[in-house]
DNA sequence: CTCATAATTAGATAATCATCTAATTAGAGT
DNA sequence: ACTCTAATTAGATGATTATCTAATTATGAG
């Protein structure tokens, strides 16, 4: 886990969103574009960005690809820094 | 809690750094710069913008400023976010 | 009041980030 | 094979960020 990346994906109040509309569950890229007034581009790049701090896991169905939140990392993340260790570069 | 500010401050790894530094105990700024090979001002940036966060507070003592750990909005602001609100602009 | 020390603010610059439009890939159905 | 839909990648641009050197403020000591 690259705790740098985790906390650069949280950095951004629309990614912090993202997150919490998946805390309902599972969603496709599309209908999480539709919650915000930025262009499917636009969201794309902020979903890569979750993608690589692990934060969301992503699947295929069909033509859409669903994305999950991956609540373990948030976890890890968070409480390294409550807790002991934060190992910067 | 400006909650998005907490964030950012939080994503930036000698921020982080400080922090968890700083969970040892109050510390001057220079000695807070001693820990990293970065001029003094540029953690003179680093300090306002954990001060704007409120993840710190400071305090002088003589010619010297003495930084404090603020814990409480740390957790406040992590468990925001593993919890339900994260109210985004 | 002047000097030395601690730390900041100011100003400049290079790098990174967020966003858009346009073009491309991938899958499903006809 | 063609077309439609979903979503991505590519390329460009404006805004923000991190960093440095130089100058400034604030405090205490002589």
């Amino acid at each position: 886990m690259r705790i740098n990346t985790v906390f650069e994906a949280l950095s951004h109040p629309v990614r912090r969103q993202i997150l919490t509309l998946l805390k309902s569950g599972p969603m496709s890229a599309g209908e999480l574009a539709g919650h915000f007034d930025l262009t499917k581009p636009t969201l794309s790049v902020h979903f890569n960005k979750l993608r690589d701090a692990e934060l969301v896991a992503v699947e295929r169905r069909g033509t859409s690809l669903i994305y999950h939140l991956n609540m373990s990392i948030l976890e890890e993340a968070l409480s390294g820094l409550l807790g002991k260790k934060d190992q910067t570069p």
